[in-house]
DNA sequence: ATTATTTTGTGAAGCTTTTCACATAACCGG
DNA sequence: CCGGTTATGTGAAAAGCTTCACAAAATAAT
């Protein structure tokens, strides 16, 4: 920690954050085995990481832990949902009702976190209006109104990769600014719009060269 | 390139072979709109990359382009999915025909490149025997004989945390060496076993933390 | 109270990845 | 066929990320 009222804003990687997301996973399973304190060995043992690694992921955000001691589970569980913004509920909007769109409403470990989904658009007419787990399916044409009307924050986007862009369009016209897009292209959207991909291809694809290209992997240690 | 026959065995990175995907899907976009060649500029700016990035990426597999003019879009198609081994049909299984499960059966990316769900399991009386997508779901009892029986290279793992790890110990045994993940828990396996997590929630969550942390996102440049 | 033990927090070192910058090579127009 | 242009391939520099190693702080035991 350096500054007394708010840490100067490095950059924190995203390796970072992906671990952040790790440790308060960890944590919730701590939680419920009932420890209250855990050290940075244990933690990383959990999730294959060093402790120093730990360590230091944490200590961008502040000091948590008690030398000798570790870091109290409970209280360190809430720090990590508050520095990823957790701590509160999203409103999430899924845009593309089919078979990855309607896997992901039901989709436990979103609604465990608070990522609300509270509405669903497609294109498809017989789907339109139609009740799908509890909520009414919205025509896609009225997406932008629809979308601000809802105060969405948040958009799963889980059309054809041919159409992504033309809805993305319509998205980013909605002042959403954080899109989660499973189309395997590349969206075109304004500096201040985050995207993730998420390209469930590509981790069978690096599969496919760890095995072809590293097999037999011997482990040297 | 540096040896005659075979080239010295660097370690690549994960994320050059990340990016050998982002190219592989963007020469197929390039060859549908038939380009013949195509110059590291232009690839780098269809997926927000540098040119410098996509040579070097390139330059730990071999020599591709042509001075002055770029690299032949057909034949670095080919190359890289030989560099993927994704040149060949892989036999993969699905485990846990639920809401994400049966989402992937149907999932067209998968099929598009040569990943082939030959077998289906579950734990699931109601499901075992019935036919999903022209698939008969096996019961996962037997996942280990079926596995070898079947052949299987390759395993999609769509189950509830907690008995991911379960299952995971009969696909060991079942000695198939690489593991799709779709369950949100670090899975314990032999070294010479291959892992991927597909995590959604985890880019969710830096979704969330982009917008807590850094919005208002006031780009410098 | 003192000593031994544990474990954090963190600069600095070490390693990896990305970007730079330029020599080199191929094409093209006249 | 020659000079201008384009674009690769790649060492080297720069940037970024992880690991090391140790002082500092807290506990625990005697």
């Amino acid at each position: 920690m350096e500054s007394p009222e708010k840490m100067s804003k490095k950059r924190i990687s995203e390796s970072t954050i992906h671990r952040l997301s790790l440790y308060y996973r960890t944590l919730s399973l701590l939680e419920k085995e009932n420890y209250e304190t855990v050290s940075s060995k244990e933690l990383a043992k959990r999730e294959k990481l060093t402790p120093a690694q730990v360590r230091k992921d944490l200590s961008f955000f502040g000091t948590f832990g008690t030398r000798g001691l570790g870091y109290p589970v409970i209280e360190l569980k809430k720090q990590i949902a508050s520095i990823l913004g957790i701590d509160r509920q999203w409103r999430v909007a899924l845009v593309g009702v089919g078979n990855i769109g309607s896997a992901l409403v039901s989709y436990k470990e979103f609604s465990r976190q608070d990522f609300h989904i509270v509405k669903l658009f497609d294109n498809d007419q017989r789907k339109i209006g139609s009740n799908h787990k509890g909520i009414i399916i919205s025509d896609i044409k009225n997406l932008e109104e629809e979308l601000k009307e809802a105060r969405i924050e948040i958009v799963i986007l889980a059309v054809p990769a041919t159409v992504a862009q033309y809805i993305v369009d319509d998205i980013v016209r909605a002042n959403i600014k954080a899109i989660l897009n499973f189309a395997p292209v590349n969206l075109k959207v304004p500096d201040d719009v985050y995207v993730r991909n998420e390209n469930m291809s590509m981790e069978l694809e690096y599969l496919s060269f760890a095995m072809v290209n590293e097999h037999p992997k011997k482990k040297v240690k």
